[in-house]
DNA sequence: ATGCAAATGAGAACCATTTGCAACTAGCTA
DNA sequence: TAGCTAGTTGCAAATGGTTCTCATTTGCAT
């Protein structure tokens, strides 16, 4: 997309930075996840990959998924009944809604609910650390 | 506890109404699911029933919640990274906090979340048909 | 009692994800 | 620029929770 050149020269100094080295494969799917606008799962990422590098393995696509994701630059996402899906962490933090008919994932936020969610926490007598809010929802009927 | 008898009894009418029989093995399962104050997992439920009926197997211990869920007597949780945890489904519907130090569960529920989250979903065009909302917590140091 | 569809135990099958290993290679160093 | 070495890779095998297969048993309506 338009200046995804810098966004993945950012994302690859980020790792570099934290001693992660940027391989032809790690390079490949860092493209990947930097232009999808949607939220692939490590099967689609690998698929897409190879199109750039046909050598990247699946295995590898795991190993740095699991990499950026502690580097906090990938979030992954377990949505029910499905294999984990990806994105970049970049934007702000939202939470989802699933399509349950189509599977798309629609992203959202709400100032209330996060208030809401950290004063639930204190009165329980907790810390909040994150959490997990997804809306399974169908296209509604007109 | 107190009068879980009758409340076994209850369910067990639930699952011969739906066509489900109540073997040995499934009453066994039944009243640990109903005495059970937390929410254990399959493998805990399988230990625990075994000291009622020796002969229950993790086979059927999957296969009985797996028709419990679907006769909703029973609800599945799948918290982040940790197996499936089972509940039975009796009380009014409520969330979840986890204690990430120890896994314990903490229930709750928000009438504003919950008409929040119908809110958010109808401005973006869907119906809510259920959610799932975690909150991941640690005990608040003083 | 009988018959039969439903349920069971044991173990194999599933399948997304992780891991062991020997062969590479990114990127610092001289 | 060549060399060094710890980090990476591809492949295949392992993992582990959960589901399925199949021969055998059993609940329960008749």
């Amino acid at each position: 997309m338009r200046q995804s050149k810098n966004r993945i020269e950012e994302l690859e100094g980020i790792l570099r930075d934290g001693g992660v080295r940027v391989t032809r494969q790690r390079a490949a799917i860092l493209k990947i996840l930097a232009e999808a606008e949607d939220h692939p799962d490590a099967s689609e990422l690998h698929r897409r990959a190879k199109e750039i590098d046909a050598t990247v393995s699946l295995s590898t696509v795991y190993r740095t998924l699991s990499a950026l994701e502690q580097q906090g630059v990938v979030q992954r996402h377990a949505f029910e009944n499905a294999t984990a899906r990806f994105e970049t962490a970049d934007a702000p933090h939202h939470d989802h809604l699933i399509d349950l008919d189509t599977g798309a994932v629609i992203e959202f936020r709400s100032d209330k609910i996060e208030q809401l969610q950290a004063e639930i926490a204190a009165e329980l007598g907790y810390d909040l650390v994150r959490h997990r809010l997804e809306l399974y929802c169908r296209k509604r009927k007109d």
